[in-house]
RNA sequence: GCGCCCAUAGUUCAGUGGAUAGAACACUCGCCUUCUAAGCGAGUAGUCGCAGGUUCGAUUCCUGCUGGGCGCACCA
């Protein structure tokens, strides 16, 4: 047990046991009785039989028998084989008092350190749907705390504005942009998160409005599934086609082509501005935002560094990396000669130890880039850089709301921007319902009290459901009892 | 098929190598001079997935199994 963050305390109980006992300190360890009235820290003497051979029960016995009172230390007494001590509570507030006045209450076991955080990091050309909260109030709950401990904290906003996603943009507003009249002046996000999702359809065979009726006539057989075996292959093929214009205008927005980049460039704007509001909103900030295209000048010569190491081989057209213990490779760069993010994440990491001579480096991504991340810092440990060891990746489950995923990729996403307007919507109604005097507090910094607490009760449901199946919904997040309540009165009071 | 994660109260989740495993919601009862709601108080609630192992002691650590989630090369 790591000793020099205990506080005064906890220190006082466990030196009383260590030295009656003649042990070490750290062999010990500090607990907090299971009832109240049995005192209020306890030390189990179970380490202390076991280096002596005693019995437990005895050694607690004697412990309290000989204790004498201490400036932090009421009394004592033998409960079995723990020794449960008081606190003497006026010379114990004092000294709560004080660390508080005084701001040190919060061990500073990050100063002279830095972290740098990762979080949030949406794409660009995509509305900010409901899971995206995740990461970004996991983030920032991080960013505060290592604050609160004295780290120099980097949030980072690693905007994903770079990849075969954009291309598909590109392609999509190519493709039907005009004969729907969108205005590039007046563009929204919700009319780029159309085109996305239009593209994805229009490249995915199954989505054909004939793809119900072919698969049932190849199951059915005979000569009518001969027929529809033969459409649903040419829509394949007619989709891999379009594939693959999507890929050729990433590739001609990574050569620089004027007319990808311009178009790249405008819906980057829009997209950015609609994020900043978001933001704003939830009280979310930055050190720096950095989207993966600022990694675009590096690629070529990650791609001469892990070649120089003798780390790319060649396989089915593309450059890729081996592992140990992994049985499919990483990607470095496509057969078409594109980057792939595994690439851009490698020069980011190399980035960010060169800017920050960071301490630790986190990345808050849900877990289903576990694999990702651990190829990531497996190439960075490959290529010789020490520090991968100090990159981690902070994992967390996919947000459900009413037991169903909210993914964006078909289309079917939750909105970030409808939960938190139907959170203040029902903040609001529970204020007016329940008769309360809060109703009448018309602004708390400017913003609408109700808007406060419905972002605030839903930050705070989202940032403390980290494990498991989670399941979410605006009604639970806006029970205001119990740890939430109190967190959300804190919010409020600051 | 391979890999990673998870399994605790009716539900959503905490938690720990040690003493009686917790909270919220739900449910039941009571209080707030009438009803309802809100509020307050109390109560009920558990084979800690199953089976082995390590240990003085396992819900916690290890192995196997079962069940669920996610991921497995040119999306990010």
């Amino acid at each position: 047990m790591a000793t020099h963050h205990l506080t005064p305390l906890h220190r006082a109980a466990l030196e009383v046991v260590a030295a009656h006992a003649g042990v070490p300190l750290d062999t010990l360890k500090v607990d907090v009785p299971p009832n109240p009235s049995m005192g209020d820290l306890a030390v189990a003497c179970h380490p202390i039989a076991k280096a002596t051979k005693q019995n437990p029960m005895a050694i607690a016995k004697a412990i309290a028998d000989a204790f004498v009172p201490t400036d932090l230390l009421a009394s004592a007494t033998a409960a079995g084989p723990f020794v449960n001590f008081r606190a003497n509570r006026p010379a114990l507030l004092r000294w709560v008092i004080e660390q508080a006045l005084g701001n040190t209450l919060v061990p500073a076991v990050g100063t002279g350190k830095t972290i740098c955080i990762d979080y949030s990091s949406p794409n660009i050309s995509k509305e900010l749907a409901f899971h995206h909260i995740r990461s970004t109030g996991i983030g920032h709950a991080l960013a505060q705390i290592f604050r609160a401990l004295d780290y120099q904290v980097v949030g980072i906003n690693h905007l994903g504005d770079w990849g075969t996603t954009h291309g598909m943009l590109i392609a999509a507003y190519q493709q039907w942009g005009k004969e729907d009249k969108i205005d590039l002046a007046q563009l929204d996000i919700a009319q780029l998160n159309e085109l996305y999702v239009r593209w994805r359809d229009h490249t995915n065979p199954l989505k054909h409005e004939a793809a119900g009726k072919w698969m049932a006539a190849i199951v059915a057989g005979g000569d009518a599934a001969e027929v529809a075996r033969a459409a649903l292959a040419k829509e394949v093929e007619r989709c891999a086609l379009a594939t693959n214009v999507a890929r050729d205008w990433f590739k001609k927005l990574e050569h620089g082509d004027p007319e990808a980049r311009a178009l790249w460039d405008r819906f980057r704007a829009v997209s950015w501005a609609e994020f900043e509001g978001v933001y704003d909103k939830l009280g979310i900030t930055f050190e720096l935002v950095r989207g993966e295209s600022a990694y675009e000048p590096d690629l070529a010569d990650v791609m001469a560094e892990l070649r120089a190491k003798q780390l790319v081989e060649t396989s089915e057209g593309a450059q890729v990396v081996w592992l140990p213990d992994q049985k499919v490779p990483v990607i470095v760069e496509k057969s078409d000669g594109a980057s792939t993010y595994a690439t851009r994440d490698f020069a980011s990491a190399k980035y960010r130890h060169a800017t920050y001579q960071f301490d630790r480096s986190i990345y808050v991504v849900d877990r289903g880039q576990a694999l990702h991340f651990s190829q990531v810092f497996g190439m960075l440990e490959k290529a010789g850089y020490a520090w991968a060891k100090q990159c981690e990746h902070v994992t967390f489950g996919l947000v459900r709301m009413g037991g169903k995923k909210t993914s964006t990729r078909g289309g079917a996403g939750v909105m970030l921007k409808a939960v938190l307007a139907e959170a203040k919507a029902r903040a609001l109604a529970k204020m007016a319902e329940a008769d309360s005097p809060a109703a009448q507090l018309p602004l708390v910094n400017g913003v609408p009290l109700a808007e406060q607490v419905g972002i605030g009760a839903v930050l705070t449901v989202v940032v403390a459901m980290v494990t498991g199946t989670e399941s979410f919904s605006v009604v639970k997040a806006l029970q205001l009892t119990g740890l939430v309540a109190c967190i959300v009165g804190l919010k409020l009071v600051h």
